[in-house]
DNA sequence: AATCCTTTCAACCGCGTTAGT
DNA sequence: CACTAACGCGGTTGAAAGGAT
């Protein structure tokens, strides 16, 4: 490399690289080149298919967008319930997540990990990489998806993104002076903040673990929501508002392609979806990828204040 | 209609690892 | 064993698109 810096030859390369957006022309060039000669030695590629590439970009292209079986299109619940699984699991790993994402890349996760993650984080005021924000994550994140999994199995027209459900929301599992009751099916307990979660303790729980209990930090009594001198958000008593949503329009649908995935990474991992999938406390929601309303969201927030962790 | 702002995602970059010599 | 090139991964950037004002 060194060697080469300076001459002439290697300024000439330098000069003549292509980059940025790929041209339509280039893509065929490429996608021709590799049916030919397939995948692999990719700087030799870049020399010699006349692509003024380096090899480096033409495998990005390929890998990430040119490959016949790249799936395009939203992450369906599950694939999203995946890539929170698998997270929490092995951290910021996007390859080896993608690999339990067939059709999915390594960039295409990181993204969705960015944008969609780390941004619901970023509105909580919570780090992303904290024990409280996994847990949120587990505990209503998770949780909705679930839902959405089953009904996703039984409602073909969730994908249709004018779908509407005859389901409750969030709502009908807050009591009007609390916070949101437990879910009614046991498989939902596994996610429950109150009963589930490793990291902290639940504000006015009666029946908790005393193993979990945190004798060092007394939780504060959990108040009304009402006692909250800036208070719950105005339409807290009304139809579900997300403010991931409002004001930014998010893509209710999920895509007809995003539907089919294999749900044997599921199991692989060791759960299934239909272990998981909600009962007659069916409450999906019309959120679309905001998968939290703002009452959960609240709620989040408000056990951050008390120092829930 | 124009401008600004936000979000998304394709592409780039740097660095660590692996393979070849 | 040392060196080099190639590869792969994760972080970051920036252009495009769409929504808000």
């Amino acid at each position: 490399m060194s060697e080469k810096r300076g001459s002439n030859k290697y300024e000439e390369d330098k000069v003549d690289l292509r980059r940025g957006p790929w041209t339509l022309e280039e893509d065929t060039l490429l996608i021709h080149y590799i049916a030919c000669h397939g995948e692999g030695r990719w700087n030799l590629l870049a020399k010699c298919s006349g692509l003024k590439r380096t090899g480096k970009s033409c495998r990005l292209r390929w890998l990430n967008y040119l490959k016949p079986d790249i799936k395009r299109g939203n992450l369906s619940p599950e694939e999203q319930f995946l890539i929170l699984e698998l997270h929490s699991k092995w951290g910021n790993r996007w390859s080896r997540i993608a690999q339990h994402l067939p059709g999915r890349t390594d960039n295409e996760i990181k993204n969705y990990w960015r944008t969609r993650v780390q941004k619901q984080a970023r509105q909580l005021k919570i780090d992303a990489n904290s024990a409280m924000f996994r847990d949120a994550i587990r505990c209503y994140w998770m949780p909705r998806l679930l839902e959405k999994m089953g009904s996703s199995q039984s409602m073909p027209s969730l994908t249709d993104s004018n779908a509407t459900t005859t389901a409750g929301t969030m709502e009908q599992m807050i009591t009007p002076h609390g916070p949101p009751q437990p879910f009614s099916n046991p498989a939902m307990h596994y996610y429950y903040p109150f009963e589930g979660c490793s990291s902290y303790d639940p504000p006015g729980s009666e029946n908790h673990s005393p193993t979990t209990s945190s004798a060092s930090m007394p939780l504060p009594q959990l108040p009304n929501l009402s006692e909250f001198s800036s208070g719950p958000p105005d339409n807290y008593s009304g139809a579900s508002f997300n403010p991931f949503t409002s004001g930014h329009c998010v893509d209710n649908s999920y895509g007809l392609d995003a539907m089919d995935l294999d749900p044997v990474s599921a199991t692989q991992l060791g759960f299934s979806v239909s272990d998981y999938t909600m009962g007659n406390n069916n409450c999906v929601d019309n959120l679309g990828d905001g998968l939290w309303n703002m009452n959960e969201l609240w709620y989040v927030r408000k056990l951050n204040e008390w120092g829930g962790i």
